[in-house]
DNA sequence: TTCCTGACGCTCG
DNA sequence: GCGAGCGCCAGGA
C-alpha cells in the first residue's frame, strides 16, 4: 500500500495530524528493530509528547501494516497492544528476530 | 472551556 | 533494585 494512501485512510479514521506523524514515525521503524515510545514521539515532531504518542498508537487503524508492535516501553518492557495484546506483540517480534 | 484519561518517562525515597 | 508520585502532551466527553 503507498504512503499517500496510508495517509488517506489515516485520516478518513479520523486521526489527527499528530496522530498520523506518529504512526507515519513507526513505520519507518526497520524490520527486525524497534523504537521507544519517546523515540517515536520524537520523529513524530514532539518529543515530549510521548504519553500522546501511545494514544495515537491506540488508535492505529492498519493493525500491524503499520508496525506498532515496534514500539517498546524505553525500560526494554513490551508496554501494551490493542490487537491482540502483549503475548501477540511479543510474538510477531520474535518472528521479525526484532527480540529474544 | 474544562476536566479526565491514557499502549509512558523520570525522579526520589 | 523497586515502587510511588508527578509531569508530560493530546484527545474526547
Amino acid at each position: 500500500m503507498k504512503r499517500a494512501e496510508i495517509i488517506s485512510t489515516l485520516r478518513k479514521n479520523n486521526l489527527t495530524d499528530f496522530q498520523i506523524d506518529v504512526l507515519l514515525a513507526t513505520m519507518k521503524i526497520p524490520k527486525g528493530e524497534v523504537a521507544t515510545y519517546k523515540e517515536v514521539a520524537r520523529m513524530a515532531g514532539h518529543p515530549n509528547a510521548y504519553r500522546a504518542a501511545g494514544t495515537a498508537l491506540r488508535k492505529n487503524p492498519l493493525a500491524p501494516m503499520i508496525p506498532c508492535h515496534r514500539v517498546i516501553k524505553s525500560d526494554g518492557s513490551l508496554g501494551n497492544y490493542s490487537s491482540g495484546g502483549t503475548k501477540r506483540k511479543k510474538a510477531i517480534l520474535q518472528k521479525e528476530n526484532a527480540i529474544d
